[in-house]
RNA sequence: CGGGGCGUAGCGCAGUCCGGUAGCGCGUCUGGUUUGGGACCAGAAGGUCCCGGGUUCAAAUCCCGGCGCCCCGACCA
């Protein structure tokens, strides 16, 4: 049965988004502040995720590496804008011990005072600055470039309000940074990673993205320039689900990252940093999922296939258990996640439920009906159940699980364009973002005082400055707000 | 950090205004009957009522002070 679609921009949807959370056992909260437990089943998907990122980045060249934890405090204040952006949100280690008071109870033990650093350590909120530090060893000549490195870690951010995979004290992501000899090579490699989270996230996550550019104001702090994927999801806010930075030669200037050129001169490299995070998993949920629960897009579901026998007496129970048995062993044999739900006791209808909330994308029923048939009942995530003969069985399933990829993707594409506004007068703008909200197009003067006086008047952002293949037909001459000359096109929308 | 809501059994909640035996639903366990869209009957287990003080013969309930969680805002991937 097709699940009507939830309802936007509610308070509801927050409540919708948690409960989708704990139905599906994805996450919980942790005892510790802003912290977030990912469960089994929601590790996998990020398993999953990684599993497709880190091939697609060894296949552009790249390798793992693996950076520290802690920062010297100050590491992170070599480079200015960077400061400026970390330095309110990053958590410090300033103690290496703890002393026990011979009192009771919490007071049973306290910070010793005698082991304090002389310089406090940064959890990293990000990796730039401890990174180019060890580039300048590293980096002697023209020779030692590129450098093309990526490591999978947690970083923290102190952010004072927090939403499970969304916005974390902790959370998992990958970053890549790499070292360049030219600005054309750092900007062609920044340009490149942002064409491979396009591509991830609209194949393996079925999310369609708008890439672009950022503003100055909305752009990463030290770089030059950035790039990002942004998603529109069911409630109409935009998620920025990845970026990519052209950082210039800031770092290299702030960290000494000199190399010696061909010509035998010395220069600066150039640098780039990328990064996705569990953020993606928020999004997945955001942007697939209904009033049944969590939809997983086949190609990220950790059980893409789950079987439900059914049967009544021993005797049925016994040729559904032996057809159930072999149809699993067939499709795991092509590769396919399967699980087979031969608990007893529950009837068939709880289990649908169960593995529905949990956003298994096929489900296939065996009873005695199938039996004498030889076939199974195949009920679909996205709606729709049919019978599937035995033969073939295994090409059929992997078949369905694709077009429910393409399904989920298209479907969330057409939704982004029809909550989509081009050519916006500041009139509609305001209705729109006041109203049902989404993608608004329209021109932009370039003036920052205008993005913040937008950004106060409708809560809207500039999201990107949509690359050629996003833009309107038609190029806008005047900024939609204030009626200036526009210098770009820009996308504005209500945010996470 | 500002505004709002909340904290009682594993989960969801009632009880708090107006102090007087700790309750309900779901889940769990036992037994039986069931099983093609959330099963039913019978029985059972399960609690520092967030923490610390205070008032009172008596506090989940009233008072004071903490802590934590959720939602909205500012900030952010």
């Amino acid at each position: 049965m097709p699940a009507e679609k939830i309802t936007p921009r509610a308070q509801d949807f927050s409540e919708w988004y948690n409960d989708v959370i704990a139905q599906a056992e994805l996450a919980d909260h942790s005892p510790v502040r802003g912290c977030m437990v990912i469960r089994p089943h929601g590790y996998r998907i990020w398993e999953l995720m990684q599993g497709a990122l880190d091939g697609m980045f060894k296949a552009t060249g790249h390798k793992n590496a693996y950076f520290p934890l802690f920062i010297p405090q100050s590491f992170l204040a070599k480079e200015a804008e960077h400061v400026e952006g970390f330095a309110k949100e990053v958590a410090l280690v300033t103690h290496t011990r703890l002393k026990a008071t011979g009192k009771a109870g919490a007071e049973a033990i306290m910070v010793d005072p005698d082991s304090k650093l002389e310089e406090p350590l940064v959890v990293r909120p990000t990796s730039e600055t401890i990174i180019y530090a060890m580039f300048a060893k590293w980096i002697q000549s023209y020779r030692d470039l590129p450098v093309l490195l990526n490591q999978w870690c947690n970083v923290v951010r102190w952010e004072m309000r927090t939403r499970l995979f969304l916005r974390t004290t902790e959370f998992l992501w990958q970053e890549g940074h790499t070292a360049h000899a030219t600005e054309q090579d750092a900007e062609a490699e920044a340009r490149q990673m942002l064409g491979v989270y396009r591509k991830f996230q609209e194949e393996w996550v079925a999310m369609p993205v708008i890439t672009g550019a950022k503003t100055a104001s909305e752009k990463f702090a030290g770089a030059l320039r950035t790039y990002a994927v942004e998603a529109l999801m069911q409630d109409n806010k935009a998620l920025q689900a990845g970026t990519s930075h052209n950082l210039g030669q800031n770092f290299a200037r702030a960290f000494n990252v000199q190399y010696q050129t061909a010509a035998g001169g010395l220069d600066y490299v150039w640098n780039t940093s990328w990064g996705v995070s569990t953020r993606m998993i928020g999004g997945l949920i955001m942007l697939h999922g209904d009033d049944h629960g969590l939809v997983c897009p086949p190609m990220l579901a950790p059980i893409q296939v789950v079987i439900v026998p059914i049967w009544k007496s021993d005797e049925e129970k016994e040729q559904v258990a032996a057809l159930a048995t072999r149809i699993r062993a067939e499709v795991a044999q092509a590769g396919v996640r399967v699980e087979l739900d031969f608990r007893d006791g529950l009837k068939p209808g709880a289990k649908y439920f169960e593995w529905e909330a949990k956003g298994v994308p096929l489900r296939l029923e065996v009873g005695p009906r199938d039996v004498a048939a030889g076939q199974v009942m195949a009920a679909r995530r996205t709606g729709g159940k049919a019978p599937i003969k035995l033969e073939d069985l295994s090409a059929r399933v992997a078949a369905a699980l694709q077009e429910i990829q393409l399904l989920l993707f298209h479907a969330a594409r057409e939704r982004r364009e029809a909550n989509s506004l081009r050519g916006v007068t500041k009139a509609q703008f305001i209705d729109f973002m006041k109203g049902p909200g989404g993608f608004a197009y329209g021109g932009f003067c370039g003036s920052a005082d205008c993005e913040a006086e937008i950004k106060k008047e409708t809560a809207a952002t500039i999201r990107v400055l949509p690359d050629a293949e996003f833009r309107s037909p038609e190029q806008p001459k005047k900024c939609m707000w204030c009626g200036m000359t526009s210098v770009a096109e820009a996308v504005w929308a209500q945010a996470y």
